[in-house]
DNA sequence: TCAATAACTAAGCATGTGCTTAGTTTAAAT
DNA sequence: ATTTAAACTAAGCACATGCTTAGTTATTGA
């Protein structure tokens, strides 16, 4: 016995999460939020509380996107430790928008906000990135000969090093990436 | 035949500096710096012009302390790769500040600001990631072994690592910090 | 001694921030 | 057709933002 709405929760949030891949936490204001999702600031705050919820939601979104164009990929491969190097190819891609570099959402997030991210956010991020090192584990066990320690060693070696291509893909140009992967993958 | 200013510039720079390596350039407001520098907003803007200003000035504040504290001693090593191992170690105790990590203060800028750095602040960083390259590409041409075309890609690889490392030391703990600088080096 | 000049204080400006609320429109249940 | 409840609009709240300015204080050369 009411009316419905005239939008659809999951799609204003990708755009909010699109607003907050390029400008950060932040420096996202409510009225830029209005604009993109297109939707007025009570319906904001009806469907998602408050600006966090807005970007709680944005994250859980943008995992469902890395998911599907990304991971997805990952995990079905049979490639071994090469699938781990096409991801990191594939991230780049992923991460760039006409030429210009957003990096990852949550690696933005970690470097934006630090220590101050509440809980919520903070689990998000945690949960994602083991998501991740999971699947470069899984990839690198298929190789018989590493010994756990190895492969603990060099999945933790991995999730640095794509943090630092996140950040690199900002201000390095594709040659610089591209003998950064390179090297990356020599003794892995 | 005026009254003198009662505070150093370099001296109120510093703790602005300090301000916006903590939290970043947006979210350091101009009352933030009137308390850390210790003076009025007027003082501020007589000496630096605008928030832009403060900014620049503790980047320069920041390459010098970076400088003293790090890089200085870097040039000097006589130990090739080893000295560049040995400034990763250093740079993570450098950018800690009583258990949280702060990352490095241009990385920060970087990842925050991204395309939307102006010029002025965007030559400040690229000069100093060149004038670190250039030490890591001295260092590296110790070894008469390796050939120009090796190095260069070695120091792209080197250079994308040490950003990796400023993300990465704001979430992950020193034994995964660990296992990155030492795979890091293990195939220069 | 005193005028000149720069450094200070503190109040204030316009605009932006996250969020709320009074009032209206819509659609379904009766 | 009428009631009811949710979804909408748009105005507005209190406070924060970067920056300015009117007015005061201190230091200097003449």
């Amino acid at each position: 016995m009411a009316r419905k709405k005239e939008y659809l929760e999951d799609e204003v949030i990708e755009k909010a999460m699109e607003l907050f891949w390029r400008n950060g936490y932040e420096t996202t204001s409510v009225r830029m939020l209005e604009k993109e999702m297109g939707i007025n600031q009570f319906s904001i705050y009806a469907s998602f509380g408050n600006k966090k919820g807005v970007f709680i939601k944005s994250l859980a979104c943008y995992k469902g996107k890395a998911k599907l164009e990304l991971i997805n990929k990952l995990q079905k491969s049979t490639d071994g430790v090469n699938a781990i190097k096409q991801y990191f190819y594939d991230f780049i891609k992923f991460s760039k928008e006409s030429s210009i570099n957003k990096g990852c959402l949550i690696t933005n997030t970690v470097n934006e906000l630090g220590e101050k991210a509440d809980q919520e956010i903070m689990s998000e991020i945690v949960s994602f990135a083991t998501n991740v090192k999971d699947l470069f584990i899984e990839k690198l066990e298929s190789n018989p000969k590493k010994t756990t320690e190895t492969i603990r060693k060099q999945a933790n070696y991995l999730m640095v090093s794509l943090q630092g291509l996140s950040v690199a893909s900002k201000m390095f140009d594709q040659e610089q990436l591209d003998d950064f992967i390179e090297n990356t993958f020599k003794n892995i």
